[in-house]
DNA sequence: TTGAAAGCGTTACCAT
DNA sequence: ATGGTAACGCTTTCAA
């Protein structure tokens, strides 16, 4: 039951709240959006505006009035690595379109492996050059601490991948890394047909989201293809040229293999070297992100699926966290978790 | 090269326009909406401002002006099937959502399998009353002139999943069934161990996404899996008491079945059933759609995989399509192709 | 502590 | 055929 009328178009408008009220306009929006310079008593007669007629503030219309750019900035590691590729084209691709719509997209590297970058980085972050930053890099202490430095200073700062904190208040895109090691492993169970040992190339034996996949992975292996032998992992660092180099070896090595999981990055060394080997005899081979390396090699089937996130769907979720955090206004929890994707040669995107 | 200063806030507006060719703004709006009243010379004028300067309008600033609303239908089919409830679910979620951004959902139902039905639905709106609608239904040359009716009234039209017609500058939700049906069967080969007979359910034997599953899955037996041997398809018309009904006969007609593809709806009498006759020796279950029944199922080892189109990603698709097409503009192709997602028990999205 | 009024980029009505 | 101007819903000086 409305105090007052509303404005023809339904939903009310702060006009209608200053009416109710019986304030100046000014007056709503200096409640509105907190600021200084009003009676307690003046803040709750518009709050109880606010409440009787169910406003809703509308941001497009405040965004033009306060021609409001959102400026956000995308960490990304230095890394050649396949997918921080498909970050960045992502970013620069996005940014162009969202220019249009008061949103200035940038990105800046940060060497891999090295928290201590990031947090450099995050520290000279100022929030009145950029309102946001999604970072994608490992988990530290000093870089939560830098994140938390960055918040309190007025940045909306977000995790990418889940190499970050998820602590349940913080909003980040999440990414679930133990999960992915077991679809990769259930996958792998399901297409080995025979007992034998399984190998699995990592990246780092220390970051985190490897550990996690690598966990996933061991778990249902364990449980539910107890006939297959996961070996020790073997660390590839992201590098094309030197999994080409260890990956000989260890095929001489283990004579029957019956499967491979990548679980990081540098397929491209892999692929190469399994082409060259020609060894296709039932080898399953299970690989992360689909990009031009893994796509191909699904396509000639010398990959068997490829366990991916979408970069696109990533970046428009960052984006998306980012302004929501800014504006401090809720989000779609359900759009913003990111899917594991599961592609064989016969479900690939086109492109 | 510009030919005078552009604003302070860095894009080119009207008021640009209007300066740098000589005229009122109104006259840069009239030639901006194409509305008539312009001499030929003075809209020249206005374009080249519009080209020099590399004028983008604000869409925000424009529908604010114009007290824009998006007044949005889904016409989807009255079956009691779980797909179209998750997107009936969906379609009232975001709605709810999307009313505070200009935008009203509406959904209303027809019967199934009927096509004349949505023609008549189709025919009877007016585009004072609606400005886009999202189609769910069988494709048929009725129904397909139905949409160009209401696309020459000034509709918006949308097919939605791919039941329509993918002439190339349509825009429409697309959905590749025969892919799917690739999907399933490679998950099904490869997840079968021993040579034998698989099962197919659909839903129609007259459905055109059914029959493209059915072709894909066949295409994918035939070559890649011979020794696998696909039974003709039954007609489970996505009603689980009718296959509730029908399996049992088959399960003991058919000795040693390996799969079952469940391609089309009704997976809770599929699900039922098996149950029932505990018959989990080796028998590989692939179903369409992620709905409480089939996530169930995965969880349980019941069905081995299921094959999925998100419906809160179909609807969202959907709603950006019919304003874009509404506004005259373009979208982001890439963000609109539906994936076919596969799910294990290990990569379900949380809930 | 409060209000009036101008302005954001665009549209739409009423003149001319 | 063209221009002036109020208005959309909100923010932001500047005065009072």
């Amino acid at each position: 039951m409305p105090e007052g009328d509303l404005s023809p178009t339904g939903k009310p408008t702060i006009n209608d709240l200053a009416r109710v009220a019986g304030v100046s306009l000014a007056t709503v929006d200096r409640v509105l959006n907190g600021r200084p310079g009003v009676r307690r008593a003046t803040i709750d007669k518009v709050n109880k505006a606010i409440a009787d007629l169910g406003y809703i503030r509308d941001t497009a219309a405040a965004n033009l009035a306060r021609r409001r750019v959102y400026r956000l900035l995308f960490i990304l590691p230095d890394a050649a690595n396949e997918f921080v590729d498909a970050l960045i084209t992502q970013v620069s691709i996005q940014g162009a379109q969202l220019s249009h719509q008061r949103t200035i997209l940038g990105a800046r590297t940060v060497p891999p492996f090295d928290p201590q970058a990031i947090v450099a980085m995050l520290d000279q972050l100022s929030p009145d050059e950029i309102d946001g930053v999604a970072v994608f890099g490992p988990e530290t202490p000093a870089v939560r601490d830098a994140v938390t430095r960055a918040r309190a200073r007025g940045l909306a700062v977000v995790p990418l991948g889940a190499a970050l904190p998820r602590a349940a208040r913080y909003h980040f895109v999440p990414t679930d890394n133990y999960a992915a090691g077991r679809t990769a492993a259930r996958l792998m169970g399901r297409f080995i047909d025979q007992p034998g040992p399984v190998l699995v190339i990592t990246g780092s034996r220390l970051a985190r989201d490897h550990l996690e996949r690598r966990a996933g992975f061991d778990a249902v292996m364990t449980t539910d293809f107890p006939t297959l032998d996961v070996l020790p992992s073997v660390e590839g660092r992201d590098d094309p040229a030197l999994i080409q180099r260890l990956l000989p070896d260890i095929l001489r090595t283990v004579p029957n293999l019956r499967g491979i999981y990548s679980s990081a990055a540098g397929n491209a060394g892999l692929l190469t070297c399994l082409e060259r080997e020609r060894r296709r005899d039932n080898l399953v081979v299970i690989a992360h992100e689909l990009t031009p390396v893994s796509r191909r090699a699904l396509e000639t089937g010398v990959f068997d699926a490829v366990i991916s996130q979408n970069a696109g769907h990533l970046v428009r979720s960052a984006v998306r966290l980012l302004k929501a955090t800014a504006d401090q206004v809720p989000f779609d929890e359900t759009q913003e978790r990111i899917r594991i994707d599961i592609y064989l040669q016969d479900n690939m995107p086109p492109e």
